[in-house]
DNA sequence: AATGAATGAGGGTTCATTCAT
DNA sequence: TATGAATGAACCCTCATTCAT
């Protein structure tokens, strides 16, 4: 297995890309395994280095499970701010930033979200996690108000779209894989037509037949 | 802390019952702390019992969880037929299923759903799971199909409802504590409004400022 | 190796004796090869047990580190109230102090004293440490300046005879070895001689050809 | 931090004075927090210099312990040896020696004494040292003897002195601190002044106060 | 049926040492 | 000569599991 595998150095510290290398990769097994049941040996072997090499790019394990949150939601926020710069409408701006999120987790971090074992971070870590996450939801929830008085989305809940949309996301994982047929594109515009379907209002001719995968639980 | 604590014995042999707390326990605990973060000296502290004790009444750790994806699974089908027993409309039917899997589920497994972490089950395990859930999702899609056809439901891809349902069960524990505000009863009722509101067609007089709860992941 | 090799039952809970016999093998290891040098494998082959059982009698190794310590001057301090409660002159009771502490520490610890490597302690563990030593430093000196004042010992600083004594303590080992030819008993009493000859006022008809041992370093 | 801190360059090759400030500050942190507690990347940090390049200048890090002890008992028979050539009585050489001792390990050690640790040394070296040190304790007791005979010195187990020096440089960077109040010259005078009036015939007039340090252990 | 003790494997982390640049 | 990265061994600690009592 040759070292570093997945790397895609361009235009950072070298150091850099390395850190990201792990974190990407780190996080995408978290997300299939679960953070306590991927060991740091795990990681390691996906990136052809030894165990110790990693922690020239990272203080420890939790401080990888920490950054991945973090950076999760940091891409999450700049979605809605990106969406809501484009002054569509309520629906348009949430099926963009859904969008936006989506395809910028495939990019950044290998497609995975985690956003679940938060209780595995430190204290202090946890914190500033929670906050940044209840940060989001508030900035979703918003932006799905908006549509709904401007009437581009049904009078609903705005907690319905939040909740399935953070289950998505938690199942990005077995939606979405470099190698599989859906390119990270493809998925995330099937997650939009859905939620076009499902929440928006305007023509939806045909009942649909719609992106079946198992991504529910 | 006395021994066998929240053993709730009834009718059944006594080591079935002790057998049933400890699934339930672990349960709990697996769902609060994940099932690679909780140990079995864990689960033997709160019950009041030695660890080695629990050898007594399952094989081993991994028989745990399975059987408690099974029994949580098998609760889902259960409430599944019994809403269908009733014959009544597809909304309604849906309703009553989701009110019915999460009554049931506070009431014999302690209100935790886990249904992740499939991951650490034995190969032979996880298939069986894997078919269980599979039948489960059918079942559920189907009954909302028929709340479609039968205009009870708005035209929406099943998938969409199905995901954010699971979801619910998924973060159970946050929304329930057998100490917290809320009774199993009143849970499930504002999870059953939600998607009334939702999902199902009929009158919603006011924008809803309904039920936040911070559910979503 | 047999399993609890050095352990010596004696009236108290087999728990708690082998909790014993623990601090008493890992201060001899800790003793000789210093701390960081003594691996929780070594002491535990030395008992003839797995690492993993050590566990079962002690928190983490930081803890053996400081119970030892603890105990140390706690004999310490007993050895130097028992003294005094003779009430015979300074120069007795001092010599009446070193000589408790040295059987008592041999007795209960092995013949260790360590009383360095404060500083792997933690926080929390090393302020009461260094409280506990302050305080036997002060009785000590106090009882010096006793037998100055009762004309028992020369004048002289009673920092002098507290280091010296201090410095002879933490080189027991090297003195003292359950198969060497010196028995606690004879090495208390050269300690003491060298004490009396050295600090006290009397009688030193020869000039000494005494117990040399290589114990300076 | 700037390179080679420290390093006082001053008629010697280049290479030599790093070497000399590669074991100055290893000897400075080893004594302070142990051998085996002092990565060599704390004595780069310090160097203001990278980990590999200290293997420039040493082959290992039991290298620098073998070369440290070695350089200490150098400059003590040094010391010794000095002292005696002044041909003054026993006390008076005695003092001097431990001035000197003390004078020259603060100057090029950098004030720290080690002297334990020994068990560390590769077998090879540790006997070296330990005959040196035996050296040295050898002229040492024989120049109390000197100052016996000469009356200059109580009549004593010439050990006393010697096992209490010892003490003492042990925990000389207890003593010591380049930024502290005390000098060296003053530390030394105050070590010898207890010396003097401990152990040393002669005019003691008052009931000394003396200079309480905290140097015991 | 219950326990407490023992074990061994594995995980996270540190660190002396090597090596290519 | 200096560096930063890489390695592998060793260490502390946890935990599922077994077993004698």
């Amino acid at each position: 297995m040759s070292r570093w595998k997945n790397a895609s150095f361009a235009g950072r510290t070298i150091s850099e890309l390395k850190r990201a290398a792990v974190l990407r990769e780190s996080g995408r097994l978290f997300s299939r395994r679960g953070y306590h049941n991927t060991s740091l040996s795990d990681v390691a072997k996906q990136l052809g280095v030894s165990k110790g090499t990693l922690y020239n790019y990272v203080k420890d394990k939790q401080e990888i499970l920490f950054e991945i949150h973090r950076m999760a939601l940091e891409i999450g926020t700049r979605s809605l701010a990106e969406a809501e710069a484009s002054n569509e409408n309520g629906a348009q701006m949430v099926a963009a930033a859904m969008k936006g999120f989506i395809l910028s987790l495939v990019a950044e971090l290998g497609g995975y979200g985690i956003l679940s074992e938060v209780g595995a971070l430190k204290p202090d870590d946890r914190d500033q996690v929670m906050s940044l996450r209840s940060n989001f939801y508030q900035h979703f929830e918003a932006l799905v108000t908006r549509g709904i008085h401007d009437g581009s989305i049904r009078s609903i809940n705005p907690h319905v779209p939040l909740v399935a949309f953070m289950g998505v996301l938690q199942n990005l994982p077995n939606w979405y894989s470099p190698k599989g047929r859906l390119t990270a594109e493809e998925i995330a515009e099937a997650v939009v037509e859905v939620f076009m379907r499902g929440f928006a209002l305007g023509e939806h001719p045909a009942p649909p037949e719609a992106a079946r995968n198992g991504g529910a639980g």
